[in-house]
DNA sequence: GGTATAGGGCAGTGTTGTTGACTTTCTACG
DNA sequence: CGTAGAAAGTCAACAACACTGCCCTATACC
């Protein structure tokens, strides 16, 4: 029996946080933060038409002023047809404008407008106050290890565009 | 003017992740992460006639066998009408049990079934997989953070509830 | 001129969430 | 004992948001 080999496992203290019940917790922890993540938004647009989808949008055009259809499909990982519906009311309610592209004529540049520019703020301070006092809370060790984490569980691609977009200005 | 006291701003070295880019930051890592959280076990759900809610259902009977349908209720937080209809397939799939309550008779108690606990196992080890890696390439003082920021991000009840079930002996 | 790309649109479908209203079964309390 | 109310289940309608498949126009590039 090889099993006698195995009396002694080699389990490091180290390693400890690598168990199938330490894994558990932070599956939940990711279902549970998520939930309260978008709570907050999600109540502002439901007074209005719009949706998390509409969000979304809403925050990568802000963030990245100009930008074509093309980007933001591919940022926000979603089929053309799906966000056309969300970027048509938003250009309809005149929250975003679409400008032929000035490099290529077929491409679209999104801006947002006043009024959408209104509308990003208010969604996005709802969320930075629960994530500033949620910093806060934990600290900025913690800060560093929760950013660690999640770009560690991105798959390569997002992880390379998100680690592109850190870079920006702002 | 009272205003003249703020002129040296009180902002030590360890406020610095506080500010509105790091935030921002923080809150798209929570976006393109969950989403690459997710996306492995939809793949296998996929296939089969199940979604996400499935999943959750499933997760949640499998960690705490025997809970009620209003104690279910209460951990996903949605209306009893949309975890029936996904309750109601699992258990004519033949994927979860539901026994009469033994204290009382009103309730139900859920359990995974051997089918059901075969599907959980096969979502969650996808799951769990993406975790480990994360953890792994993390390591253990990131994965501390990474648990801290997000229980510090969840609303005050979610948070009591999480940080009993992690008592639980699993 | 022919092919490929960017964008937009239509039609249909599926999952998951919501309200609101109603029923059955059972417990608990006065 | 009788009733109020909790727990569960159900029906109907609706909305958000994703998908596939197909088609069309405008523009770019070779």
């Amino acid at each position: 029996m090889a099993e006698k080999l195995r009396i002694q496992p080699m389990v490091p203290e180290d390693l400890l946080f690598l168990t199938d019940d330490q894994l558990r917790k932070g599956i939940e922890a990711m279902f549970f933060a998520y939930r309260a993540f978008t709570a907050d938004p999600d109540l502002i647009l439901a007074d209005m038409d719009y949706g998390r989808a509409h969000h979304r949008a809403v925050h990568f055009i802000n963030r990245d002023p100009g930008l074509t259809v093309t980007s933001l499909l591919a940022v926000l990982g979603v089929t053309k047809q799906s966000l056309n519906r969300v970027l048509r009311t938003l250009i309809d309610d005149g929250l975003v404008e679409s400008r032929v592209g000035r490099r290529d004529r077929r491409e679209r540049q999104l801006y947002l407008t006043e009024k959408g520019t209104a509308l990003e703020r208010r969604l996005s301070e709802a969320q930075r106050a629960r994530m500033r006092s949620a910093y806060r809370n934990a600290g900025p060790q913690a800060v560093g290890g929760f950013r660690q984490v999640l770009e560690a569980m991105m798959d390569p691609e997002t992880r390379s565009q998100y680690q592109a977009m850190k870079d920006l200005p702002e």
